[in-house]
DNA sequence: TCAATACTCAAGTAGATACTTAACCATCAC
DNA sequence: GTGATGGTTAAGTATCTACTTGAGTATTGA
């Protein structure tokens, strides 16, 4: 199944931007429509539709056009990729840091 | 113990350039130096420095100067910041989504 | 003491980014 | 049809960002 391309380049630059957080914290309930999801934000729809559109490209979120709404949902395969690059480097970190334990609490022999 | 302030926004923030997400790359091994993280990116190490100090700022990185080589190793506190933030994304997303499957695959009864 | 190393800091700049406004188009209810 | 709703698109702008250069400081080794 050819997952809908997810570049951790696009997805951590989408994920730098606290409005674009803002937005896919309120896709995690739920799809929601292109204005509804603009209504707690303090900006107007147009930049949300720009936000939005960062958020499809870097494969985060799917938004689909029924008549003259636009429902936006989250693709979870973005959110699992950025959080597995996380997670290499922290356990890789860690790993690291629990060899060093390791050789330091060795008992002498 | 005071963990030295994870601040979700700046963490998210250092994480989107590309060049900062290299730098953690190159620190999950171990500690290196300024100029030894310096050695492989095609920019000036003065560059190098600006982008540490976000990282630093942002409590991915710390940093300890010893003589004059200043030594920068990953602070994995902040990795697992942003790995608790998608996870919860992620896993809300999913609960709605098992939850709907159940509904769909109920046997009528 | 001298030169090399390893940064540090300040100032400047080109391009990216997050907005805005305003005009526009499509759909729906009546 | 008309008006309201929901979204789209383009153009402009102020601010931010990632760099550079260049000049400086501190440390080390010979």
């Amino acid at each position: 199944m050819p997952q809908p391309r997810v570049d951790i380049d696009r997805v951590f630059h989408a994920l730098g931007d606290p409005t674009r957080r803002a937005l896919v914290r309120q896709l995690r309930h739920g799809p929601v429509s292109v204005s509804n999801l603009a209504l707690p934000l303090a900006i107007t729809l147009a930049a949300v539709v720009q936000h939005l559109q960062i958020l499809e490209e870097s494969g985060l979120v799917r938004t689909e056009k029924l008549g003259r709404v636009r429902t936006c949902s989250l693709e979870p395969g973005g959110l699992s990729a950025a959080e597995k690059w996380i997670e290499d480097c922290r356990t890789a970190w860690e790993r690291r840091f629990d060899k060093l334990g390791e050789l330091l609490s060795e008992p002498d022999e």
